[in-house]
RNA sequence: GGGGAGGUGGCAGAGUGGUCAAUCGCAGCAGGCUGUAAACCUGCCGCCCUAGCGGCUACGGAGGUUCGAACCCUCCCCUCCCCA
């Protein structure tokens, strides 16, 4: 099998350039993706970005991560409706760090004959004059063209308008393609769906100077069942970096998702091959109680972005959760399930906490009238006992071996606090 | 520059002098059913507490009228539409 057919059966090839399908299974491409520094994290979104990488560098081909540092100071117009605050350069450059950081766990650098490069477009954006840039660059654009494009027609038509940095910036992204064609004889470009008008500005540019042809592919837009946006919970964004998403709730991210969504995320995220999942599948579909599939699923991504000590812990965390064992666990065992869930220091009290304030410390409750409510609607947990009387107070001596107490909030969420000293 | 409409809780959008902390919907939270799913049903959804027909803060901002204002008046700020 090659790239192409791979990405096809797993439904990951929403479009492509005519050859580009050739190119791939002839020969052994230089091909790029593009990845915005505007969080200091990159989250599940761009996780489609970073498997096509990786599933490039093990068919043979050469991948590269562009990190947008110099078109980061810009911002993309496309699917904006309105124009961005920019970034410094400061903090465009330590989100460039923690990103290249992320994406080191998918690629490898040492491999041969086609190891993966992570490349930041600063390098030369930033060194590239004006005039240089209008004259060996500008100079391959219509004007004409590039009013009807979608990005920009949408701000056009709309009412704030587009700046005339944002209306360049599909040249800066042009460019990236061209520098990376001449410094390394890259032929294609992957991204995200909404990507293709930049994709092809890229190709176009590159024709017209070099006169090779290179080629683009774009990934599908990921949707879910229910409508909502991909990637986001409640609790709002989920992120790569453990600091912002603990690796308890990226699996439990996954673990979460909807039936009819897991095959198709099995193929997307994981490297499971196609026998494989059409067996989870199945197995899924025979008992969808025990959730295989999205078992399989947290199991796979999880141990990819967080490796797989951070997975079992997770899992084994889920486990003691969701039998309600946490009032039977042991000190060293909260302490390594809780450091992939959440917690926080208290100081001690000799008359004990309020009920309602617990809920509060443990971030599960933004007030205590918020957090009265939830108790008397018995959704707090406390050491696995369900507490309704709002007005009890918890002392040291409930504690999980005198010093922690478990918070749970609903049947999901919780959160360990430690009394101080 | 002239004329008109409007700014209300995350969104959307009622209310136009008292019982309005503010209808309804969406989103969100919780409970139930289940499978840590979907759908559905129920409750909650400004803040504080001694939890009450309690206190406080709120309907763009600042003043004013009134026993009483989201609602009336004055000034200011902002948004949208039409004309020039």
């Amino acid at each position: 099998m090659d790239f192409f057919s791979e990405l096809t059966w797993r439904g990951l090839v929403y479009d492509a350039t005519e050859g580009a399908r050739d190119a791939l299974a002839r020969e052994s491409l230089s091909a790029y993706i593009g990845f915005d520094p505007t969080a200091s994290s990159l989250h599940v979104g761009s996780l489609l970005q970073m498997v096509a990488l990786a599933h490039l560098q093990r068919y043979g081909h050469s991948p590269i991560a562009v990190v947008g540092g110099g078109t980061g100071l810009i911002g993309d117009p496309s699917g904006k409706t309105t124009e961005r605050a920019l970034l410094t350069p400061e903090q465009v450059e330590a989100n460039v760090a923690s990103i290249r950081a992320q994406l080191a766990r998918f690629l490898d650098f040492e491999r041969q004959p086609n190891p993966a490069r992570i490349v930041n477009n600063a390098e030369w954006l930033t060194r590239l004059s004006a005039i240089e840039f209008m004259r060996d660059v500008g100079k391959h654009f219509s004007v004409n063209a590039m009013l009807t494009k979608d990005s920009v027609k949408r701000r056009l038509e709309g009412e704030e308008g587009i700046s005339y940095t944002e209306f360049s910036y599909s040249l800066l992204q042009a460019y990236d393609f061209l520098e990376l064609h001449r410094r390394v004889g890259c032929t294609l470009q992957l991204g995200g769906s909404d990507q293709w008008g930049n994709i092809t500005a890229g190709m176009d540019l590159v024709r017209r100077v070099t006169g090779a042809k290179v080629h683009g592919l774009v990934l599908p837009l990921i949707t879910t069942a229910t409508g909502a946006k991909f990637g986001k919970t409640e609790a709002g964004t989920i992120w790569l970096d453990p600091s912002r998403t603990s690796p308890y709730e990226f699996y439990q991210f996954w673990v979460n998702v909807d039936d009819r969504d897991a095959g198709r995320y099995l193929r997307f995220f994981t490297f499971l091959e196609r026998a494989r999942i059409e067996e989870i599948e199945q197995t899924a579909a025979r008992e969808p109680e025990k959730r295989h599939a999205q078992r399989e699923l947290a199991r796979e991504v999880t141990r990819l972005v967080h490796g797989a000590d951070e997975m079992e812990q997770a899992e084994r965390a889920a486990e003691k959760v969701f039998k309600g064992e946490i009032a039977s666990m042991s000190r060293s065992e909260l302490l390594q399930v809780f450091a992939s869930v959440g917690s926080a220091v208290i100081p001690r009290q000799a008359e004990g906490w309020r009920l309602p304030s617990l809920v509060v410390q443990a971030g599960l409750a933004t007030s205590a009238g918020e957090a009265t409510r939830l108790i008397r609607q018995r959704a707090v947990h406390v050491n696995g006992r369900l507490l309704t009387d709002e007005k009890a107070r918890v002392t040291a001596a409930d504690a999980i071996e005198g010093e922690f107490f478990v918070v749970k909030k609903g049947k999901k969420e919780l959160f360990l606090l430690r009394i101080e000293g």
